[in-house]
DNA sequence: ACATATTCATTCGTACACAATTTAATTGTC
DNA sequence: GACAATTAAATTGTGTACGAATGAATATGT
């Protein structure tokens, strides 16, 4: 029953063979740097769960205080742009950190079509208890400071060598993406 | 109106002060490794949505059957264990594949509480055309293959060092999960 | 001036992600 | 062989993420 499996395509990826009925193309999910990184993220969000709970916050409404304690009335478009999250996934997380007065929502008398965010009382307040967070979480990570810089300057520069517009050359780095060993 | 903000817990965390009114403690958002993870995997989901919207795939229905392609009868609890998902999040994912005739679930007759995913034919056929997915991939992140590789290496350590339960030591690696420069 | 285009946020629909709960089947223990 | 403990998925409820469509406000071109 098994697919004759022998179209390859155009020599374009290099690839360790799977370990299973001679099937070839594609690498293994545990190669794939793009996994890497969404497993890495599940999982640190769960981490960071069970702290952020303690301050009735998820992960993303804590990156998203984390901005607005960097600099607080601004607009949902700059937020979005902070945090890199567009206004569909903005506008309902706003309004329920809103519904916890640690933010108000109000249109720029300006320009009417923004909305400004801003920071309570409440919400300032927070700040303090927030600030026991990273402590709490570089407990659960067992590696050295400068191993975790490391990986934050590589995973910054990724980020950065993402293309985002279809410029399109797709000769240059063939499939390692999802490399193999 | 700005707060105290005078309240230094205890000398837990290494960081910049903030260029804002004072405030010090946490680390700056664009300084943490987390949040790196957290938008890097943001946009490679939104890199890889167009590429897979071909193949009527999203990115974890892909992740799942990169998966099924490396062994394909296969429990919901071991697929999930490969993915690092949980069932409330596999069921459903795993609903919609069927609804597209990739997979087939049904109850092991060995043992009634598991549930057998397997390819259908199509879901291996499917194969074939996703083969260009890394390859169309790859020409969206300008970066050279061994960059990749070495982040890759370097994501994969950081998750094994991710402390799943409560050993919490917390004295040892202090506030640097989120540092600064 | 004014029709057109652009910008900004909201709304809607689809699809994760996970904790907590529920249901069903199996295993241990006696 | 009954029955408590355990295990495996499914279900429920909350909260992201994002594309596409919507609608209001501002910018623009002639």
């Amino acid at each position: 029953m098994v697919l004759k499996s022998s179209e390859r395509k155009h020599g374009d990826i290099a690839y360790a063979p799977s370990p299973l009925d001679g099937i070839r193309e594609i690498p293994r999910l545990d190669q794939q740097l793009c996994f890497a990184l969404y497993s890495a993220v599940n999982r640190v969000t769960r981490l960071y769960r069970p702290v952020l709970a303690a301050l009735g916050l998820t992960y993303p409404q804590y990156l998203t205080m984390l901005a607005l304690w960097e600099r607080s009335p601004r607009t949902v478009g700059a937020l979005g742009e902070a945090l890199e999250l567009d206004s569909g996934t903005l506008t309902p997380l706003l309004k329920r950190l809103e519904k916890q007065n640690l933010i108000v929502r109000r249109r720029d008398p300006a320009d009417e079509r923004r909305v400004m965010v801003e920071l309570t009382e409440a919400g300032r307040a927070l700040r303090a208890r927030a600030a026991e967070v990273p402590a709490s979480l570089a407990c659960r990570i067992a590696m050295p400071p400068s191993d975790l810089m490391e990986l934050r300057d590589r995973v910054t520069r990724f980020k950065h060598h993402l293309v985002d517009e279809a410029d399109a050359d797709c000769v240059s780095s063939a499939g390692v993406v999802a490399q193999s060993r």
